[in-house]
DNA sequence: TGGTCTTTTGACCAATTGGTTAAAAGACGC
DNA sequence: GCGTCTTTTAACCAATTGGTCAAAAGACCA
Protein backbone atom coordinates (compact mmCIF):
# COMPACT_ATOMS: atom_id res chain seq x y z
CA UNK A 1 0.00 0.00 0.00
CA UNK A 2 1.46 3.52 0.56
CA UNK A 3 -0.05 4.83 -2.09
CA UNK A 4 -2.14 7.89 -1.35
CA UNK A 5 -3.11 7.64 -5.10
CA UNK A 6 -6.35 6.06 -5.98
CA UNK A 7 -7.08 3.72 -2.93
CA UNK A 8 -9.10 0.84 -4.29
CA UNK A 9 -10.68 -1.42 -1.76
CA UNK A 10 -13.72 -0.48 0.43
CA UNK A 11 -11.75 -0.99 3.89
CA UNK A 12 -8.87 1.04 2.58
CA UNK A 13 -10.94 3.76 1.73
CA UNK A 14 -12.22 3.19 5.41
CA UNK A 15 -9.16 2.97 6.97
CA UNK A 16 -7.39 5.97 5.73
CA UNK A 17 -10.88 8.23 6.90
CA UNK A 18 -10.75 6.76 10.27
CA UNK A 19 -7.18 7.81 10.48
CA UNK A 20 -7.82 11.52 8.86
CA UNK A 21 -10.63 12.13 11.33
CA UNK A 22 -8.17 11.17 14.33
CA UNK A 23 -5.50 13.24 12.86
CA UNK A 24 -7.95 16.67 12.21
CA UNK A 25 -8.94 15.93 15.93
CA UNK A 26 -5.39 15.98 17.20
CA UNK A 27 -3.57 18.54 14.36
CA UNK A 28 -6.80 20.82 15.54
CA UNK A 29 -6.04 20.73 18.79
CA UNK A 30 -2.23 20.62 19.40
CA UNK A 31 -0.85 21.90 15.72
CA UNK A 32 1.61 20.05 13.75
CA UNK A 33 4.62 20.16 16.02
CA UNK A 34 2.84 19.56 18.99
CA UNK A 35 0.73 16.35 17.80
CA UNK A 36 2.06 12.45 17.76
CA UNK A 37 1.92 9.60 16.20
CA UNK A 38 1.05 7.89 18.92
CA UNK A 39 -1.69 10.24 19.96
CA UNK A 40 -3.29 9.74 16.30
CA UNK A 41 -3.07 5.88 16.14
CA UNK A 42 -4.75 5.88 19.82
CA UNK A 43 -7.50 8.04 19.03
CA UNK A 44 -8.44 6.16 15.82
CA UNK A 45 -7.95 2.69 17.69
CA UNK A 46 -5.04 1.42 15.83
CA UNK A 47 -1.35 0.78 15.75
CA UNK A 48 1.05 2.87 14.63
CA UNK A 49 2.59 0.83 12.51
CA UNK A 50 -1.06 0.09 11.02
CA UNK A 51 -1.12 3.86 10.87
CA UNK A 52 1.78 3.89 8.89
CA UNK A 53 0.85 1.06 6.54
CA UNK A 54 -1.88 3.86 5.41
CA UNK A 55 -0.09 6.96 5.35
CA UNK A 56 3.87 7.86 4.53
CA UNK A 57 4.18 9.46 7.27
CA UNK A 58 3.33 12.37 9.81
CA UNK A 59 3.75 14.81 7.15
CA UNK A 60 1.44 13.26 4.96
CA UNK A 61 -1.56 12.93 6.60
CA UNK A 62 -1.17 16.44 7.79
CA UNK A 63 -1.08 17.85 4.23
CA UNK A 64 -3.98 15.52 2.90
CA UNK A 65 -5.74 17.59 5.87
CA UNK A 66 -4.37 20.81 4.50
CA UNK A 67 -5.22 20.00 1.11
CA UNK A 68 -8.74 19.07 1.60
CA UNK A 69 -9.10 21.80 3.93
CA UNK A 70 -7.98 24.58 1.24
CA UNK A 71 -10.19 22.86 -1.76
CA UNK A 72 -13.56 24.08 0.22
CA UNK A 73 -12.27 26.68 2.88
CA UNK A 74 -12.60 29.20 0.37
CA UNK A 75 -15.72 27.67 -1.21
CA UNK A 76 -18.29 30.64 0.48
CA UNK A 77 -15.99 33.77 -1.36
CA UNK A 78 -15.92 32.10 -4.47
CA UNK A 79 -19.44 32.11 -4.42
CA UNK A 80 -20.02 35.58 -3.94
CA UNK A 81 -22.04 36.67 -6.84
CA UNK A 82 -21.07 40.15 -8.78
CA UNK A 83 -24.58 39.49 -10.62
CA UNK A 84 -26.43 39.68 -7.63
CA UNK A 85 -27.50 41.92 -5.24
CA UNK A 86 -24.74 43.71 -3.09
CA UNK A 87 -25.71 43.29 0.29
CA UNK A 88 -27.51 40.33 0.01
CA UNK A 89 -24.52 38.38 -1.77
CA UNK A 90 -22.65 40.32 1.52
CA UNK A 91 -24.93 39.16 3.91
CA UNK A 92 -24.74 35.32 2.36
CA UNK A 93 -21.04 34.80 2.45
CA UNK A 94 -21.63 36.27 6.13
CA UNK A 95 -24.05 33.58 7.09
CA UNK A 96 -22.49 30.70 5.31
CA UNK A 97 -18.77 31.36 6.64
CA UNK A 98 -19.94 31.80 10.47
CA UNK A 99 -21.77 28.17 9.17
CA UNK A 100 -18.76 27.08 9.01
CA UNK A 101 -16.98 28.11 12.03
CA UNK A 102 -20.17 26.18 13.58
CA UNK A 103 -19.75 23.06 11.42
CA UNK A 104 -16.25 22.96 10.57
CA UNK A 105 -14.65 24.04 13.67
CA UNK A 106 -11.82 21.63 13.84
CA UNK A 107 -10.67 22.25 9.99
CA UNK A 108 -11.13 26.37 11.00
CA UNK A 109 -8.57 25.48 14.32
CA UNK A 110 -6.08 23.25 11.68
CA UNK A 111 -5.80 26.66 9.57
CA UNK A 112 -5.54 28.75 12.28
CA UNK A 113 -2.90 26.64 13.89
CA UNK A 114 -1.00 26.57 10.41
CA UNK A 115 -1.35 30.01 10.16
CA UNK A 116 -0.04 30.91 13.74
CA UNK A 117 2.74 28.76 12.96
CA UNK A 118 4.05 31.31 9.92
CA UNK A 119 2.10 28.80 7.23
CA UNK A 120 5.24 26.86 6.01
CA UNK A 121 3.51 24.44 4.30
CA UNK A 122 0.52 26.53 2.80
CA UNK A 123 2.02 29.94 2.16
CA UNK A 124 2.43 29.31 -2.05
CA UNK A 125 -1.27 28.58 -1.50
CA UNK A 126 -1.92 32.04 0.24
CA UNK A 127 0.39 34.09 -2.16
CA UNK A 128 -1.54 31.96 -5.08
CA UNK A 129 -4.81 31.48 -5.13
CA UNK A 130 -5.97 32.63 -2.27
CA UNK A 131 -4.47 36.12 -3.19
CA UNK A 132 -5.84 35.59 -6.77
CA UNK A 133 -9.22 35.01 -5.77
CA UNK A 134 -9.35 37.73 -2.55
CA UNK A 135 -8.15 39.99 -5.58
CA UNK A 136 -11.14 38.94 -7.69
CA UNK A 137 -13.49 39.56 -4.86
CA UNK A 138 -12.32 42.93 -4.06
CA UNK A 139 -12.53 43.66 -7.45
CA UNK A 140 -16.30 43.39 -7.51
CA UNK A 141 -16.89 45.08 -3.70
CA UNK A 142 -15.32 47.95 -5.72
CA UNK A 143 -17.64 48.12 -8.30
CA UNK A 144 -20.47 47.69 -5.70
CA UNK A 145 -19.18 50.84 -3.67
CA UNK A 146 -18.55 52.83 -6.77
CA UNK A 147 -22.62 52.31 -7.79
CA UNK A 148 -23.12 53.53 -4.23
CA UNK A 149 -24.40 49.58 -3.28
CA UNK A 150 -22.65 49.62 -0.27
CA UNK A 151 -20.09 52.39 1.53
CA UNK A 152 -17.00 52.84 0.33
CA UNK A 153 -14.56 50.91 2.80
CA UNK A 154 -11.42 49.36 2.30
CA UNK A 155 -12.54 45.99 0.92
CA UNK A 156 -9.88 43.55 1.67
CA UNK A 157 -10.76 45.00 5.37
CA UNK A 158 -13.66 44.37 4.76
CA UNK A 159 -12.74 41.06 3.90
CA UNK A 160 -10.46 40.29 6.84
CA UNK A 161 -13.13 41.51 9.05
CA UNK A 162 -15.81 38.90 7.97
CA UNK A 163 -13.40 35.93 8.29
CA UNK A 164 -11.78 37.66 11.74
CA UNK A 165 -15.65 37.85 13.20
CA UNK A 166 -16.86 34.47 11.91
CA UNK A 167 -13.75 32.51 12.50
CA UNK A 168 -13.32 33.66 16.33
CA UNK A 169 -16.34 31.64 17.14
CA UNK A 170 -14.77 28.40 15.83
CA UNK A 171 -10.63 29.32 17.41
CA UNK A 172 -11.79 31.05 20.04
CA UNK A 173 -14.14 28.95 21.06
CA UNK A 174 -12.62 28.21 24.34
CA UNK A 175 -13.02 31.47 25.40
CA UNK A 176 -16.25 32.31 24.05
CA UNK A 177 -17.99 29.71 25.81
CA UNK A 178 -16.29 30.58 29.60
CA UNK A 179 -17.65 34.61 28.57
CA UNK A 180 -21.14 33.26 28.11
CA UNK A 181 -21.72 30.80 29.88
CA UNK A 182 -21.20 26.68 29.88
CA UNK A 183 -23.31 25.82 26.96
CA UNK A 184 -25.42 29.15 25.51
CA UNK A 185 -26.94 27.05 22.53
CA UNK A 186 -28.59 30.56 20.71
CA UNK A 187 -25.00 31.30 20.43
CA UNK A 188 -24.77 31.39 16.49
CA UNK A 189 -28.25 32.45 16.53
CA UNK A 190 -27.68 35.21 18.47
CA UNK A 191 -23.68 35.90 16.38
CA UNK A 192 -25.41 35.81 13.12
CA UNK A 193 -27.84 38.81 14.21
CA UNK A 194 -25.25 40.52 15.73
CA UNK A 195 -22.90 40.09 12.76
CA UNK A 196 -26.17 41.45 10.32
CA UNK A 197 -26.17 44.63 12.41
CA UNK A 198 -22.55 45.58 12.85
CA UNK A 199 -21.86 44.97 8.84
CA UNK A 200 -25.13 46.36 7.68
CA UNK A 201 -25.54 49.44 10.02
CA UNK A 202 -22.58 49.78 12.74
CA UNK A 203 -23.05 51.15 16.40
CA UNK A 204 -24.76 54.19 15.31
CA UNK A 205 -28.36 53.99 16.97
CA UNK A 206 -31.25 54.04 14.70
CA UNK B 1 18.96 29.78 42.61
CA UNK B 2 15.61 28.40 40.57
CA UNK B 3 13.60 30.49 42.97
CA UNK B 4 11.86 32.42 40.77
CA UNK B 5 10.64 34.96 43.48
CA UNK B 6 12.55 37.93 43.79
CA UNK B 7 15.00 37.54 41.41
CA UNK B 8 17.84 39.47 43.19
CA UNK B 9 21.05 40.34 41.18
CA UNK B 10 21.22 42.37 37.83
CA UNK B 11 22.75 39.24 36.23
CA UNK B 12 19.98 37.10 37.21
CA UNK B 13 17.29 39.61 36.10
CA UNK B 14 19.01 40.07 33.08
CA UNK B 15 18.88 36.23 32.14
CA UNK B 16 15.85 35.41 33.34
CA UNK B 17 14.59 38.38 31.16
CA UNK B 18 16.66 36.84 28.17
CA UNK B 19 15.38 33.64 28.13
CA UNK B 20 11.76 34.96 28.60
CA UNK B 21 12.38 36.96 25.12
CA UNK B 22 13.39 33.94 23.52
CA UNK B 23 10.72 31.78 25.18
CA UNK B 24 8.60 34.21 23.91
CA UNK B 25 9.40 33.59 19.98
CA UNK B 26 9.28 29.90 20.50
CA UNK B 27 6.32 29.46 22.30
CA UNK B 28 4.26 32.32 20.35
CA UNK B 29 5.21 29.99 17.12
CA UNK B 30 5.11 26.59 18.29
CA UNK B 31 2.64 26.43 20.85
CA UNK B 32 3.58 24.90 23.98
CA UNK B 33 3.70 21.40 22.96
CA UNK B 34 5.48 22.25 20.19
CA UNK B 35 8.36 24.22 21.49
CA UNK B 36 11.32 22.52 22.88
CA UNK B 37 14.13 23.94 25.39
CA UNK B 38 16.75 23.33 23.06
CA UNK B 39 15.21 25.56 21.01
CA UNK B 40 14.30 28.66 23.38
CA UNK B 41 18.19 27.53 24.97
CA UNK B 42 19.07 28.09 21.10
CA UNK B 43 17.53 31.40 20.24
CA UNK B 44 18.55 32.71 24.07
CA UNK B 45 22.12 32.28 23.34
CA UNK B 46 22.78 30.14 26.00
CA UNK B 47 23.15 26.33 27.23
CA UNK B 48 20.23 24.18 28.16
CA UNK B 49 21.19 23.30 31.79
CA UNK B 50 22.14 26.63 32.04
CA UNK B 51 18.52 27.93 30.30
CA UNK B 52 17.18 25.40 33.94
CA UNK B 53 18.89 26.97 36.30
CA UNK B 54 16.88 30.11 35.96
CA UNK B 55 13.40 28.20 35.74
CA UNK B 56 12.24 24.90 36.98
CA UNK B 57 11.65 23.48 33.48
CA UNK B 58 9.51 24.51 30.76
CA UNK B 59 5.86 25.00 32.22
CA UNK B 60 8.08 27.43 34.45
CA UNK B 61 8.81 29.78 31.52
CA UNK B 62 5.53 29.13 29.93
CA UNK B 63 3.44 29.84 32.86
CA UNK B 64 5.26 33.04 33.68
CA UNK B 65 4.57 34.12 30.10
CA UNK B 66 1.03 33.88 30.24
CA UNK B 67 0.81 34.71 33.58
CA UNK B 68 2.55 38.25 32.72
CA UNK B 69 0.58 38.48 29.21
CA UNK B 70 -2.90 37.85 31.22
CA UNK B 71 -1.36 40.50 33.55
CA UNK B 72 -1.56 43.02 30.38
CA UNK B 73 -4.06 41.55 27.93
CA UNK B 74 -7.01 42.87 29.77
CA UNK B 75 -5.86 46.78 30.36
CA UNK B 76 -7.23 47.68 27.04
CA UNK B 77 -10.88 46.77 28.56
CA UNK B 78 -10.60 47.59 31.75
CA UNK B 79 -9.97 51.22 30.60
CA UNK B 80 -13.28 51.45 29.30
CA UNK B 81 -14.99 54.45 31.66
CA UNK B 82 -18.43 54.50 31.98
CA UNK B 83 -18.58 57.88 32.48
CA UNK B 84 -17.00 58.62 29.26
CA UNK B 85 -18.71 59.62 25.97
CA UNK B 86 -20.03 56.37 24.71
CA UNK B 87 -18.47 56.47 21.01
CA UNK B 88 -15.32 57.69 22.15
CA UNK B 89 -14.67 55.43 24.40
CA UNK B 90 -16.08 52.06 21.94
CA UNK B 91 -13.49 54.16 19.42
CA UNK B 92 -10.58 54.26 22.17
CA UNK B 93 -10.81 50.91 23.13
CA UNK B 94 -10.82 49.31 19.45
CA UNK B 95 -7.63 51.58 18.70
CA UNK B 96 -5.83 50.48 21.83
CA UNK B 97 -6.30 47.18 20.98
CA UNK B 98 -5.36 47.33 17.27
CA UNK B 99 -1.92 49.30 18.76
CA UNK B 100 -1.46 45.98 21.51
CA UNK B 101 -1.88 43.29 18.32
CA UNK B 102 0.29 45.66 15.95
CA UNK B 103 3.08 45.99 19.41
CA UNK B 104 2.54 42.47 20.49
CA UNK B 105 2.21 40.36 18.23
CA UNK B 106 3.95 37.59 19.74
CA UNK B 107 1.97 38.02 22.87
CA UNK B 108 -1.40 37.81 20.66
CA UNK B 109 -0.37 34.82 19.21
CA UNK B 110 1.07 33.05 22.37
CA UNK B 111 -2.26 33.66 24.31
CA UNK B 112 -3.59 32.47 20.96
CA UNK B 113 -2.19 28.95 21.09
CA UNK B 114 -3.08 28.69 24.51
CA UNK B 115 -6.80 28.92 23.51
CA UNK B 116 -6.77 27.10 20.38
CA UNK B 117 -5.62 24.18 22.56
CA UNK B 118 -8.39 24.59 24.75
CA UNK B 119 -7.01 27.15 27.01
CA UNK B 120 -4.92 24.47 29.13
CA UNK B 121 -3.48 26.43 31.69
CA UNK B 122 -5.37 29.55 31.66
CA UNK B 123 -9.21 27.77 31.89
CA UNK B 124 -10.08 29.31 35.21
CA UNK B 125 -8.37 32.82 34.62
CA UNK B 126 -10.88 32.93 31.32
CA UNK B 127 -14.05 31.71 33.54
CA UNK B 128 -12.84 33.98 36.43
CA UNK B 129 -11.54 37.39 36.07
CA UNK B 130 -12.02 37.09 32.35
CA UNK B 131 -15.56 36.62 32.59
CA UNK B 132 -15.92 39.05 35.46
CA UNK B 133 -14.37 42.19 33.34
CA UNK B 134 -16.41 41.14 30.14
CA UNK B 135 -20.02 41.02 32.14
CA UNK B 136 -18.43 44.54 34.13
CA UNK B 137 -18.11 45.79 30.69
CA UNK B 138 -21.22 44.65 29.25
CA UNK B 139 -22.86 46.44 32.00
CA UNK B 140 -21.91 50.05 30.57
CA UNK B 141 -22.46 49.10 27.51
CA UNK B 142 -26.33 48.04 28.18
CA UNK B 143 -26.56 51.62 29.95
CA UNK B 144 -25.54 53.14 26.72
CA UNK B 145 -27.92 51.64 25.07
CA UNK B 146 -30.77 52.17 26.98
CA UNK B 147 -29.31 56.07 26.55
CA UNK B 148 -29.66 55.36 22.91
CA UNK B 149 -26.22 56.56 22.92
CA UNK B 150 -25.49 53.49 20.55
CA UNK B 151 -27.08 51.40 18.78
CA UNK B 152 -28.90 47.88 20.64
CA UNK B 153 -26.55 44.77 19.37
CA UNK B 154 -25.85 42.16 21.77
CA UNK B 155 -22.97 43.52 23.47
CA UNK B 156 -21.40 39.89 24.15
CA UNK B 157 -20.76 39.80 20.77
CA UNK B 158 -19.63 43.40 20.07
CA UNK B 159 -16.82 42.64 22.35
CA UNK B 160 -16.07 39.83 20.83
CA UNK B 161 -15.86 41.40 17.23
CA UNK B 162 -13.56 44.09 18.77
CA UNK B 163 -10.93 41.06 20.15
CA UNK B 164 -11.84 39.47 16.93
CA UNK B 165 -10.77 42.14 14.38
CA UNK B 166 -8.00 43.48 16.00
CA UNK B 167 -6.21 40.72 16.85
CA UNK B 168 -6.81 39.18 13.64
CA UNK B 169 -3.75 41.48 12.67
CA UNK B 170 -1.36 39.79 14.88
CA UNK B 171 -2.72 35.85 14.77
CA UNK B 172 -2.93 35.61 11.03
CA UNK B 173 -0.42 38.00 9.98
CA UNK B 174 0.85 35.96 7.68
CA UNK B 175 -2.10 35.71 5.61
CA UNK B 176 -2.80 39.49 5.97
CA UNK B 177 0.62 39.94 4.01
CA UNK B 178 -0.15 37.32 1.71
CA UNK B 179 -3.12 38.90 0.46
CA UNK B 180 -1.98 42.40 0.98
CA UNK B 181 1.33 42.13 -0.88
CA UNK B 182 4.79 41.57 1.39
CA UNK B 183 5.60 45.06 2.86
CA UNK B 184 2.41 47.14 3.06
CA UNK B 185 3.19 49.59 5.64
CA UNK B 186 0.13 51.68 5.90
CA UNK B 187 -1.50 48.51 6.68
CA UNK B 188 -2.41 49.48 9.97
CA UNK B 189 -3.40 52.98 9.19
CA UNK B 190 -5.64 51.21 6.72
CA UNK B 191 -6.90 49.28 9.25
CA UNK B 192 -7.84 51.29 11.94
CA UNK B 193 -9.60 53.93 9.26
CA UNK B 194 -11.88 50.50 7.98
CA UNK B 195 -12.46 49.69 11.80
CA UNK B 196 -13.62 52.96 12.80
CA UNK B 197 -15.96 52.88 9.21
CA UNK B 198 -17.18 49.41 10.11
CA UNK B 199 -18.34 50.15 13.36
CA UNK B 200 -19.36 53.29 13.69
CA UNK B 201 -21.40 53.11 10.29
CA UNK B 202 -21.88 49.57 8.60
CA UNK B 203 -21.56 48.81 5.22
CA UNK B 204 -25.04 51.28 4.74
CA UNK B 205 -24.04 53.53 1.93
CA UNK B 206 -23.49 57.49 3.18
C1' DT C 1 45.79 36.14 46.81
C1' DG C 2 42.61 33.15 48.60
C1' DG C 3 38.03 31.82 49.73
C1' DT C 4 33.31 31.73 48.96
C1' DC C 5 29.31 32.10 46.29
C1' DT C 6 27.25 32.35 41.73
C1' DT C 7 27.07 30.99 37.06
C1' DT C 8 27.99 27.86 33.24
C1' DT C 9 28.50 23.64 30.86
C1' DG C 10 29.89 18.75 29.17
C1' DA C 11 28.35 14.37 29.96
C1' DC C 12 24.72 11.83 30.97
C1' DC C 13 19.75 9.69 31.55
C1' DA C 14 15.12 7.80 30.95
C1' DA C 15 11.17 8.61 28.21
C1' DT C 16 9.21 9.77 23.94
C1' DT C 17 9.54 10.69 19.14
C1' DG C 18 8.85 9.28 13.99
C1' DG C 19 9.68 5.38 11.61
C1' DT C 20 11.24 0.24 10.07
C1' DT C 21 11.10 -4.74 9.73
C1' DA C 22 9.78 -9.23 9.66
C1' DA C 23 6.56 -12.24 10.69
C1' DA C 24 1.79 -13.31 12.04
C1' DA C 25 -3.11 -13.00 11.11
C1' DG C 26 -7.03 -12.16 8.01
C1' DA C 27 -9.54 -11.80 3.76
C1' DC C 28 -10.89 -13.81 -0.41
C1' DG C 29 -11.30 -16.31 -4.66
C1' DC C 30 -10.88 -21.06 -6.12
C1' DG D 1 -9.22 -26.58 2.23
C1' DC D 2 -5.42 -23.97 -0.28
C1' DG D 3 -2.69 -20.27 -2.08
C1' DT D 4 -2.23 -15.59 -2.56
C1' DC D 5 -2.73 -11.03 -1.35
C1' DT D 6 -3.91 -7.64 2.16
C1' DT D 7 -3.87 -6.10 6.78
C1' DT D 8 -2.03 -5.96 11.46
C1' DT D 9 1.26 -5.91 15.06
C1' DA D 10 5.28 -7.08 18.35
C1' DA D 11 9.82 -5.92 18.58
C1' DC D 12 13.11 -2.75 17.27
C1' DC D 13 15.87 1.58 16.15
C1' DA D 14 18.12 6.09 16.01
C1' DA D 15 17.12 10.72 17.16
C1' DT D 16 15.10 13.97 20.12
C1' DT D 17 12.84 15.22 24.29
C1' DG D 18 12.80 17.38 29.21
C1' DG D 19 15.72 17.19 32.80
C1' DT D 20 19.97 15.98 36.19
C1' DC D 21 24.62 16.18 38.09
C1' DA D 22 29.09 17.09 39.22
C1' DA D 23 32.67 19.68 38.18
C1' DA D 24 34.65 23.76 36.01
C1' DA D 25 34.75 28.70 35.44
C1' DG D 26 33.62 33.42 36.97
C1' DA D 27 32.43 37.03 40.05
C1' DC D 28 33.27 39.41 44.16
C1' DC D 29 35.12 40.76 48.37
C1' DA D 30 38.47 40.37 52.27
Amino acid sequence: MKDATAPQTRIQREKRELILEAALDVFAAFGFRGSTLDQIAERAGISKPNLLYYFEGKEAIHAQLLARLLDTWLDPLRELNPKGDARAEIRAYIFRKLEMARDYPRESRLFANEILQGAPRIGDELAGPLRALVDEKVTILRAWMAEGKIAKVDPYHLIFAIWATTQHYADFDVQVRAVLGRDDEARFHDAAQFLEQLFFAGLDPR
